[in-house]
DNA sequence: TAATTTAATTAACCAATGGTCAATAAAGGA
DNA sequence: TCCTTTATTGACCATTGGTTAATTAAATTA
């Protein structure tokens, strides 16, 4: 009955974590099935549990790569060329656009708030939360407060949030973001 | 096999509503299971299904009372004693305070994405809105431009969605609240 | 009061899900 | 060649939301 397959056609964890990932673009956590990778990869579901411990580990192999890739698009602003003040509109609307665009992932990323994710998940998101930070620091030469920091990250993931799942993609709510960026800036002043 | 029961003991959408939210009080929407409901009002889960046409549409019945409290909540800032200023700090420290302290209703309320409730709980979600628009316009005498306001009700509720599941209840994040607030009254000057 | 209609309930069912595990077959080393 | 490790299967478990035929209590009508 059981079996083993040829090593060629073996299992591994990238191929999983590309599959996962490929169907996390159109489709969310919950959506997304072991059931579901495991037919596309053509292996039964119980396979995938060999290499990973359970769906929560696996989603967060598939997201860690996009936590990277958010905090390069935040510290990248830097090296743009224009005044800090329009840089800091760029990491504002840089946050919301990766937002929106990567909906299911931000919302693993960021708005999980199962027990298990917690571990892993938060602490990336710390750090992007520094990452964030860090750069407005340097954008205004170290003048503004913890405080005023941390209200506008929460602030920027208010606008995701909140458009997450009402709009398809960052274009569809450009203009809005921008305003919203707007509106923070002034209020860093 | 099967059966009805007595007059007496016959099941009211007011007693399943009831019931579902109680479990809603310490558990959120996917956790609350049609079964865990029933088993508790002792009846079968499928006798739920006479009344409500889902989970869903049950939940939405269970959820309805809590918007009108928070529009209440809103409007009733504007009766009490002090300047607009500290009323509009109350107005937001009230909406953050209602979200931390019913957040699973929150969430349903303000952060669910599901296509069935949309048409529902979207409706109601823009009623609140508006309402926190008008209170906000009224203590401003008409100043203040709707993108202004549409920003700063999307940075409430970032707070709200950020710190939920993070702490158990309002005051475990007043201070963090109370600041907030104050950034966004200052943004609005 | 008797017959009929209507409302409510049950229990068996369905199709999913995440997860576990013994059995097994391939791979690779001795 | 034998043995051990490693990867895979598929049957299983419990649980979920949801549907439905059958049944029976209550309300209505005659």
């Amino acid at each position: 009955m059981a079996a083993r397959k040829k090593a060629m056609d073996e299992l591994s964890k990238e191929m999983i974590i590309q599959e996962a990932n490929k169907q996390f673009l159109t489709s969310d956590f919950h959506k997304v099935s072991m059931r579901a990778i495991a037919k596309e990869l053509g292996c039964s579901h119980g396979a995938i549990y060999y290499h990973f411990a359970n769906k929560t580990e696996l989603f967060y192999a598939v997201v860690e790569q996009y936590f990277t890739e958010l905090n390069m698009t935040l510290e990248n602003v830097i090296q743009e060329e224009g005044d800090s003040r329009s840089k800091m509109a760029a990491v504002f609307t840089g946050f919301i656009e990766f937002g929106l665009n990567h909906q299911s992932q931000y919302e693993f990323m960021f708005m999980q708030r199962n027990k298990e994710v917690n571990p892993l998940s938060q602490q990336a998101s710390n750090e992007s939360y520094t990452k964030f930070a860090q750069v407005l620091q340097e954008l205004t030469n170290h003048t503004l407060s913890l405080a005023k920091i941390y209200s506008t990250f929460i602030s920027l993931h208010g606008f995701v949030s909140h458009y997450r799942g009402f709009v398809e993609n960052y274009n569809e709510a450009k203009e809005a973001a921008i305003q919203h960026s707007q509106f923070l800036l002034e209020a860093l002043d």
